[in-house]
DNA sequence: CCGAATTGTAACGAATTCTTTCAGCGGGTC
DNA sequence: GACCCGCTGAAAGAATTCGTTACAATTCGG
């Protein structure tokens, strides 16, 4: 994955064109937003790995959109607010929040924050292991195998294991079908790109999954896909 | 995994204090130390999950130490300071650390700073509550899945979803029109927006709910909609 | 009780996603 | 080299989801 990505959203344009910049020379990609919904038309599509998100935007309530990131993005959320009081902070960051900055900053320390960040965001909490267990299976990486409940094997490929170890790294966690073109090696993916629509379905059927109601890879309509069952990699 | 365990390095004992009655309140366990060395020793037996380091110790060099744990352990690590300005932030961030708050602060931020480095450390467990009862259903927003009193599933989808948790959100409260179609990302649609009515039909089959007396969703002519039941968060 | 405003819902259709089928590719075998 | 076979993506059609439309049902003021 290259350059991070950052969203912005902020209904001052100056303010939004400070932090484009700041992000921009430390080496983050960025996109900006002036209202809530277009951003979030916006975040069906990409996959930001970091939200800045002023409160107070003229046409939505600040921290329910923060809420609803929180749950349904992967992406960490850095409050940027005018409201300086500590209830205001301790509120937004127990709605889900990484972190919360006050008006007015400095570019220099909005900078550093997101790289905190995204640092953080990188390891997944895979330490090298290459065997993943989950809902009774045993997932072999390092032989392409995977292995039932009752200790049977069925070999995966190479595909089907991209797909597959993307969902292990981050279970529980909304993944956009931009997020694993870009991790599936794909192509900038055009939108007119069933392979993965294909590759999961398959990854489902080896899973032995009930197509009507799938338990471990669920679907989320116009959003994307989220892997469901506690992983523990070895 | 029981209760996250947060370590304490600071050299004023009532600090320590404060902050270790603030965090034990929480629901976390604390460990306290007054001496960077002390600290350092323990550090080999326990793992904590969250280091709150005080910059400005007597025997060490604080930003040092925060280099070196930042490599070295896998804990999140948050720096309390005395020292306010940007530069003192960023150095500190850029050093690893995940946060960095001010002196003098306020224990409720520091809980819910806290609060925010173990979420994200461990996506397994959604930080808020992702579930909810009431009458007899139980709804598990991480899964997609509404559960009835005999304990059979359904998956209801994202639209549904959304609506269903405004209500479990403000259960016994009347919630007008617009608030709703804000909350439920409708493009702020004028009133030909028969959208939200039909999510409401198609939520209320799903429930069950006799079209002729809804028992849970009611509707409010000309005021809106309430959700009556008692509800509980998991 | 009548009419207008408001709300409910069935039916349609656009967008999105799932799955089957088919063909190309590469590797291995004879 | 000819053949077989599994892997993979493309294409196509089926199936979902969900908003819109149209109309039925309900409520309220008079």
């Amino acid at each position: 994955m290259s350059q991070p990505l950052v969203a912005i959203l902020d209904d001052e344009p100056e303010i939004r064109n400070m932090l484009s910049d700041a992000l921009g020379e430390a080496g983050f990609r960025t996109v900006s937003f002036g209202r809530a919904t277009e951003f979030e038309a916006a975040l069906r599509k990409t996959a930001p790995d970091v939200c800045l998100v002023d409160l107070g935007l003229p046409d939505r309530d600040g921290l329910t959109l923060v809420h609803r990131l929180a749950l349904e993005s992967g992406a960490a959320i850095i409050i940027i607010s005018g409201r300086a009081q500590v209830q205001d902070r301790v509120t937004g960051l127990e709605l889900g929040a990484d972190d919360y900055i006050i008006k007015p900053f400095e570019p220099a320390e909005v900078v550093a924050r997101v790289r905190a960040r995204v640092r953080d965001a990188r390891p997944a909490a895979t330490g090298g292991a290459s065997t993943a267990q989950f809902a009774g299976w045993t997932a072999h990486f390092d032989r392409y195998v995977l292995e039932d409940a009752e200790g049977r094997e069925t070999s995966f490929s190479h595909a089907e294991g991209e797909v597959l170890r993307l969902f292990l790294e981050a279970p529980k966690r909304l993944i956009n079908r931009t997020q694993m073109q870009e991790a599936l090696g794909g192509a900038a993916g055009e939108s007119f790109d069933r392979a993965m629509d294909v590759r999961i379905s398959r990854l489902r059927t080896k899973l032995g999954e009930d197509p009507k109601n799938p338990k471990l890879i669920k679907t989320i309509y116009g959003a994307g896909y989220i892997f469901l069952g506690d992983v523990t990699w070895r």
